[in-house]
DNA sequence: TATGAATGAGTCTTCATTCAT
DNA sequence: CATGAATGAAGACTCATTCAT
């Protein structure tokens, strides 16, 4: 028991260091030797929990993601209305985009970019299930706009993701107002105007 | 004038295959020498327009947001109406993302990652300020919601980065009834509803 | 235990191959692979050892001057007379000189380049005080010219350093006879004359 | 006429800035780009002027050693005795070995380092005939040791080349009398004592 | 399981040299 | 004569990965 604790620990130290040094220097100049001093460990240790480079950063977005859409949807529940769902997640989401920004910009360097291979990429997406099926509920109802959900997406969700880059490279700082603000904006570009 | 046109030649080609290269494979994994062979010359030619690989990516990164930015005021002159100049401003805007999508990935890759340095981001941003005066004008004259131009931005403008990846990524194209609606979702959520 | 020795083994094995390549070549003109290969390892290894390659060759002169100086000192001690201990230092560093001019040809070739850099000059220059303190108390009995240490150096000892390098480079060889010529020549040349 | 000078100008200029960068950088470390900067030539210039780097720093070699033996002799003649040639020659050998130390610490360190190649350094060698011709001379009337040339100049001038060395990079200054002082140690070395 | 040492393959960069003008 | 642009070859150094312990 003790023992695979420590295994655990080691993993979550070397996907956490695995974060922080891609966050701060990118994919490239984050040598195996850099994580595992951060994560004091020999580098010939990571290979014993993952098979290379490519499958650390693979996993470390498996991992990130996951906790991501748990968060997301963690007070949602298909019983709640459209709107009212849709605000809980929206608020969920914008939490943590915002304030756990060490995982948000990992998700944004790899979503904009080529270092993730194609089948990590699937298995993120698949975590988001609940916010489509909503969507569609809402479809259905006629409250949500009858358009893409990728447009829906791209309105409702995405601009977080842009606010969490701008408050980590800008001294802009979004507080409680601004998020109010912000969710209104997201909310009236997809619902439909009666 | 024909060698100095063999120059310019050179460094538009080193800075497109900067581009191709990186948009494929990032930063990481693009090695001076592809650059070298897909622009046709040697690879000590390329220190000869460059200091080093990141002022390479600096200078093309540069010079991708200058394009992308003269490209989305073409169009667009300071007598418009705030509503007319938008319009087009999006609209350039969409296409540009849309379609140069080789550009346009680029920016998406350098503005979510630490390739660039923080001087030449700056340098980047100063194009936008046509789009931010206009802005301006919307708020003065009650069209344009009181709020952050960050947020203005997140909801109007960035959207069309996640589409155009997207659309990159997956099999989903945006055809021109998507473009209109889009359009309208990105007005909506910025004009100040009556 | 047999681990450390390996070690040792390696670090000797390049420095040695640093001093004969160097001595041969040069300092330019002495890749580093060259160097790995002669001792025997991956070129990566050095690296292992050294931190660069101005590292090594620095690290090689305090070597090979430490190891230069135990042993002109190795059989003097403070009790001798002036005129036995320099004898004995003299004799030991012609040697030294002219028995071990690998060891001898790298130390002038280091003392009249700008490859050493001065902080390992400065070490290197140390492990001569021995000598510099039986010249004080020479002089004190006035048994050595009161003049400058530099000029004592200049005359009794660095003429072995000319010597050792003609008979490097020239056919010409000292025997036991030269040397013990030379031997009166520098002492006549610091000794005071009565 | 103004043509060839400038031709001749153009040679000086490469064969002084050789020389400066090759004492403060060594050998390795002064590109042939550099040394066309500082001679305010195109690099490409260089190769009518000299075969390769090889030969320019050979030929800077020769034209170095033959300034400096021309200097060493000018005020010497065949009929003088040989203590007061001797002296003459020593002291212009001082004299220019101390104040033109640009010149003397470049053949220093072209004389312990393989970078000159041997024709070069024995073509070098014959201009100090004269010399040994006095040496010859002393040697037969009695008042210079019998002993081979090399020990001679291994005692009588080779030190200056060592405190020319200690006065550039110590803060070690020569003075008059030290000369003065240095010039009997020399001359004690070498002259026969009755 | 854990590691420190070792390395082959590769990367950025430099540089002596050439060549078209 | 003179040159700036161009480059092939090579060098220092790094790094993902392995292996003996």
């Amino acid at each position: 028991m003790a023992k695979l604790q420590k295994s655990i620990d080691k993993r979550n130290a070397l996907i956490k260091a695995t974060i922080e040094l891609v966050n701060n220097n990118g994919f490239h100049a984050t040598p195996m030797s850099k994580i595992a001093k951060m994560a004091n460990v020999s580098p010939a240790t990571i290979y014993l929990y993952f098979e290379n480079k490519q499958d650390l950063v693979n996993q470390t977005y498996i991992e990130v993601k996951t906790e991501y859409s748990e968060y997301a949807f963690a007070t949602y529940n298909n019983d709640m209305s459209v709107d009212e769902g849709f605000e809980i997640i929206w608020k969920r989401i914008a939490d943590f985009k915002l304030n756990d920004s060490e995982n948000a910009m990992f998700l944004a360097q790899c979503d904009n970019t080529p270092i993730i291979d194609e089948p990590s990429l699937q298995e993120g997406i698949k975590h988001l299930q609940p916010l489509l099926d909503l969507w569609k509920r809402g479809k259905e109802e006629g409250i949500i706009k009858p358009i893409s959900d990728y447009l829906l997406y791209a309105y409702a969700i995405n601009p977080l993701s842009f606010l969490m880059m701008t408050q980590k490279r800008s001294a802009f700082k979004l507080d409680e107002t601004h998020i109010e603000a912000a969710y209104q904006v997201a909310w009236d570009s997809i619902k439909v105007n009666k």
